[in-house]
DNA sequence: GCGACAG
DNA sequence: ATCTTGTCGC
């Protein structure tokens, strides 16, 4: 499939991403998945943490072949498929945090509403950086960020000069997104996309030597 | 054409 | 993301 085929169908299925709580979150669960790689080896992480308790409920690791490189705008083609086979080996995953945007994104269909969507779970896209968009009317240690006419997302400065960009993945609210984030945090970021980050380098690492 | 560009 | 040591700061 081509990307111009592919930026289509990202358009469409964008129209399917629910941007508000369905349901309301009534559990304190997340889910924080990530991916390090060497050449064409991946390997991904999924930490599952009851973050009222701060108790690791579940922790996977899955190592693959990938073959897509990375595309900006189609993050979706390299990691999407690690992640779903990951979230489908758990039991429960809560609400799942992605390292990377949910419609926070050129067609509003980040990996975050892609891996959403396609599980038809709660989801919330976390990147470090940001892909598109103007940071407007900072209050404190959160700002809007905007495309048009729309609020596609929200910067938070947590301690670091840098700030993490959250947005709706799919099924929840931007505000609900941003909640979630913050109280998934240990010091300056979620903690489960932290231990994801560090078990996936530290198992990619073992399989090297 | 030029520059930007989640990880 | 990854290639990579020391170094500035809390």
């Amino acid at each position: 499939m081509d990307l111009e085929e592919l930026a289509r169908e990202q358009e469409v299925q964008s129209h399917l991403v629910r941007r508000f709580n369905d349901p309301p979150i009534n559990s304190s669960i997340v889910t924080g998945v990530d991916v390090s790689y060497s050449e064409n080896q991946a390997v991904g992480c999924a930490v599952v943490s009851d973050i009222a308790t701060h108790e690791t409920l579940d922790i996977r690791i899955l190592e693959t072949e990938i073959d897509s490189e990375y595309i900006s705008g189609f993050f979706q083609l390299r990691e999407g498929p690690i992640i779903l086979e990951l979230l489908r080996s758990l039991e429960t995953t809560g609400t799942v945090l992605v390292d990377g945007n949910g419609i926070l994104h050129p067609r509003r269909f980040g990996l975050a509403s892609y891996v959403g969507l396609k599980l038809n779970i709660q989801a919330v896209g976390v990147a470090k950086s940001l892909l598109l968009g103007e940071i407007r009317s900072r209050i404190h240690d959160i700002a809007d960020i905007i495309d048009g006419n729309e609020i596609i997302g929200r910067a938070l400065w947590l301690g670091e000069k840098r700030p993490i960009y959250v947005s709706i993945g799919h099924r929840i609210s931007l505000d609900t997104a941003v909640r979630v984030v913050r109280d998934s945090c240990v010091d300056d970021y979620p903690g489960v996309l932290l231990q994801a980050h560090i078990k996936s380098k530290n198992e990619l690492k073992k399989l090297q030597s």
